[in-house]
DNA sequence: GTAGGTAGTGTTATGTAATAACATACTAGG
DNA sequence: CCTAGTATGTTATTACATAACACTACCTAC
């Protein structure tokens, strides 16, 4: 957890990118969540003992985390997760447990190209892929 | 496009549920327009002429209609489209053109059972999956 | 060193998306 | 009838996200 703050500086400093307090502050709160979390509770968490934080902020701190590949946005309900594979962005799908609410990221290196090859068919030039699902983690099967 | 109403009242018959005012205003809507809506751009389109229409109307129109298969709601942007290939709801993805803005729907039952597949070797079991990409169109390509 | 650019943050205000909660109407079965 | 089920109407509010502008820090070219 704290190897993804470190990553997070390497990243930055290979990239000529800042490490700011405010980005840092909102890669720590996800960091240490074991689930996905909504923007507005992250607004409020890191304004907890520091002082006030606006949602401006976080927003800011997001759009660049999530660019850089170190936390992802859930589409399906507008929440934000750490990224375990920081860095290297490959293409990966986030699974969310409807009982656990935990995100699992799994690697569809295999089916990018099908689903390429499958838009192009119809002449449709792919920049940008979502796949996310939900469904019952293998914790949540083994305890009912 | 009038197919596609006639449709709808045909699955709703068959299944006993009712095609009523607003459900049909809403979908006459979604079916006519060239790409996805957002919700308030159906909520003040639908108010036109007629009585005043309020969010929850269209909220609970959209719920319904997707339950049926008949409009998607694209996460990524949190639009509304009508489906094409209505009723039968096998699995399909939505790409969006990112200059012209309208969707195209592309199978991917071959990619579905990849995925499960790969879900379910890290003991996930799936319920729900939503696949979505952004790009370019062809006649945006060759527009170009 | 200082003028000007770039990148980032702080702050106010507002725009946009979605739902809770409760009242009302229609309709089908007993 | 009347009552249970289904759907809509209405008010209010909650949740999600960004526009616009002021300010600071830093860097670099003259």
């Amino acid at each position: 957890m704290h190897d993804l703050i470190r990553q997070a500086e390497a990243l930055c400093q290979r990239s000529g990118m800042a490490f700011t307090a405010p980005r840092r502050r909102v890669l720590e709160i996800l960091a240490a969540s074991e689930t996905p979390m909504k923007a507005y509770d992250l607004i409020s968490k890191a304004g907890e003992g520091g002082q006030a934080t606006k949602p401006p902020t976080v927003y800011r701190a997001l759009d660049f985390l999530c660019q850089l590949g170190l936390v992802h946005r859930i589409e399906q309900d507008a929440t934000f997760v750490a990224c375990n594979h920081a860095g290297h962005s490959h293409p990966m799908a986030l699974f969310v447990c409807n009982t656990c609410l935990k995100a699992t990221e799994v690697a569809y290196d295999e089916v990018a190209p099908i689903l390429e090859k499958a838009a192009e068919m119809q002449g449709f030039h792919l920049t940008r892929l979502v796949v996310e699902g939900r469904g019952q983690c293998q914790d949540c099967a083994l305890a009912a």
